[in-house]
DNA sequence: ACCTCGCGCAACCCCAGGGTTGCATATCCG
DNA sequence: CGGATATGCAACCCTGGGGTTGCGCGAGGT
């Protein structure tokens, strides 16, 4: 399970910085997008959207597609399904043992 | 949206750190601990477990419990509803440009 | 050929934050 | 009371990484 926690931990990793998930939303509604373009519309350099795109293609959440001169990044959300299930994880452990307790109140009284 | 935009970030930023994940996975299957039983089994001070507890504990994830000498943190999830649904935003944008994309490629056949 | 535009690379700045050590404080127990 | 144990607080170190500027290079258009 080393390497699903090592994904786990490269999406958590670049999920936590908000302009890199602003990136995300962008490319989610927008199907693809150079980083200039992306640079544009937002508060920070085009070489700072580069840099979050890198991270971001490293923990496999974009993909970077060449056209010529430029370079269009796409979305490839399926690493997302890691961290969900981390998440969803902790919650249901946690509903679990809410149940057990719950079980054992009830069958207290 | 800002509020929410805010927890979601806290949340993302908090579950970022490998220590702090694994914090909430052993949280998540012993109902709750102190940060002294906590840091025993974790390769890291009792004081950085406790830097990490209240960070999460900003985020609205774990709470304490002051029981005579001894803090107790228990598991909060709900929170992670907030970050799991960005990602499932995301992941249903993106679901939903396929779609489209799909549909007008089959309808042009 | 020439000019323009989009990228990539590298050096650099700066600070948040993860980790530590040291000590003070408070609670429990014999 | 007095020792042991669990926290709390504060100063401090140091690396990572977000952000910037500057420049070189290749691809396109005219």
């Amino acid at each position: 399970m080393a390497a699903r926690d090592d994904r786990v931990d490269a999406v958590f990793q670049a999920l936590s910085d908000p302009t890199r998930r602003a990136l995300l939303d962008r490319l989610a509604a927008q199907r693809a997008a150079t980083a200039t373009e992306l640079a544009e519309t937002m508060p920070v350099t085009r070489q700072a959207v580069v840099k979050h795109l890198q991270s971001l293609s490293r923990a496999g959440l974009v993909a970077p597609t060449r056209q010529g001169r430029e370079v269009h990044y796409a979305l490839t959300p399926k690493p997302l399904g890691d961290a969900l299930g981390w998440m969803m994880a902790v919650g249901a452990e946690w509903d679990e043992r809410l149940d057990r307790l719950r079980r054992r109140f009830d069958s207290r009284k």
